[in-house]
DNA sequence: AGCTCATGGCGAG
DNA sequence: TCGCCCTGAGCTG
C-alpha cells in the first residue's frame, strides 16, 4: 500500500530486474489478459513512476499503466514463479524472476499520448528530477481549501499520502487547516525541500522514517510508533498518545473522507491558520 | 467466521 | 460528500 516512494521503488526494481529482457506476460485472473497475450514475448525496456502512478515499458511503445490504489501489491521476487495465489491481475516472468500484481486500481494497456495527459494532470512529483514546486506554489497561494487538503491533491503534489501529508506538517509546524493562500511563499518551499529529503529516503529504506535524530532526547520515555508500514513517525495514526516533542495529545479527525493527524499544541493555530475556518 | 480499517481515487449526485 | 472498486491484516467473538 503505497505513496509514491513505494512507485518509485518499485519502478527501480522493475527496470533491474527486466529491463532489456523477453519477457513472459500472462493475467492469471483473466482481466488483463488480452493486453497480456500482445505483450508476451516481447521485451520489457523499462519502467518509471509518476506520482503513484507506474508505468511500465515495453518494446514498440506499448506502456503499461499501473495505479495500485489502496489495496494494490505488486511482488518482485526471483526464483519460479509457481501457481498464481489469489487473484494476479498481471504476471512478468523472466528466466528467474517474476513479478505478480494483485488488486490494482488501474492495469491497462497505454500509448505515449495517454502517458502525456497524466503527466500533464498531475502537479510536481517531488522524486522525479523534472519537477517544478513553483506550479504546485501557483494552486496552493490562491486556494481557500486546508493545506493539508492541497498536500493530498495529486494535481497539485504528485506523490504525497496520507502519511506524509501529515508528518511534513508536522515537522514544519504548520497548522494542518490552514488555507494555501495564507501560506508563506518560504514555508512552501521549506516543504517541498523536505519532501525531497524524506520522499528519497523512502525509496532508498523502502519505509517512511520522518523522525529527526536531534528529537530522540524528546523520544526518550515516549516510543516513536513504529507503524503498520514499518517506520517511525510522529503523528500518523498515533492519536491520543503523547506527541514525541511536547507531550500534548495526538490528534485525528476525518478531513476530505481521509483521517488527519496533528498536534494541537505544536501545530497550533496561528493569528493566519485561524481565519481559515474548518 | 465476520467485522472494520487501510499509505487511493473515480464518478454520481 | 458518498459509494464503490478490491485485497489483506487485525481485531472480535
Amino acid at each position: 500500500m503505497p505513496e509514491g516512494h513505494t512507485l518509485h521503488r518499485l519502478a527501480n526494481i522493475l527496470a533491474e530486474t527486466f529491463a532489456g529482457r523477453v519477457v513472459q506476460v500472462c493475467s492469471p485472473q483473466g482481466r488483463f489478459a488480452e493486453s497480456a497475450a500482445l505483450l508476451d514475448g516481447t521485451r520489457l525496456t523499462g519502467a518509471d513512476a509518476y506520482g503513484k502512478h507506474l508505468v511500465v515499458e515495453f518494446e514498440a511503445e506499448r506502456l503499461v499503466h499501473i495505479h495500485l490504489g489502496l489495496y494494490g501489491s505488486l511482488d518482485i521476487g526471483h526464483g519460479t514463479a509457481g501457481t498464481p495465489r489469489g487473484a494476479v491481475r498481471l504476471r512478468v516472468v523472466a528466466d528467474s524472476a517474476y513479478a505478480d500484481l494483485r488488486g490494482p486500481n488501474a492495469c491497462e494497456l497505454w500509448t505515449p499520448p495517454q502517458l502525456e495527459d497524466l503527466a500533464e494532470r498531475l502537479g510536481p512529483d517531488p522524486l522525479r528530477t523534472d519537477a517544478d514546486p513553483n506550479r504546485a506554489w501557483r494552486r496552493i497561494e490562491r486556494s481557500r481549501a486546508p493545506i493539508a487538503t492541497l498536500l493530498m491533491d495529486q494535481s497539485v503534489v504528485a506523490g504525497v499520502g496520507n502519511v506524509y501529508r501529515a508528518e511534513v506538517l508536522f515537522r514544519h509546524r504548520i497548522d494542518p487547516f490552514m488555507q494555501g493562500r495564507l501560506l508563506r511563499r518560504r514555508e512552501w518551499s521549506t516543504i517541498w525541500d523536505d519532501l525531497c529529503a524524506l520522499m528519497a529516503e523512502g525509496v532508498r529504506v523502502g519505509r517512511i522514517d520522518t523522525v529527526r535524530p536531534e528529537h530522540e532526547p524528546d523520544v526518550m520515555g515516549r516510543e516513536p510508533r513504529v507503524d503498520d508500514h514499518g517506520g517511525e513517525v510522529y503523528v500518523y495514526r498515533r492519536m491520543g498518545d503523547p506527541c514525541l516533542v511536547c507531550g500534548t495529545r495526538v490528534r485525528r479527525e476525518v478531513l476530505a473522507g481521509r483521517n488527519l493527524f496533528w498536534c494541537p499544541r505544536c501545530q497550533r493555530r496561528t493569528r493566519r491558520g485561524s481565519q481559515s475556518g474548518r
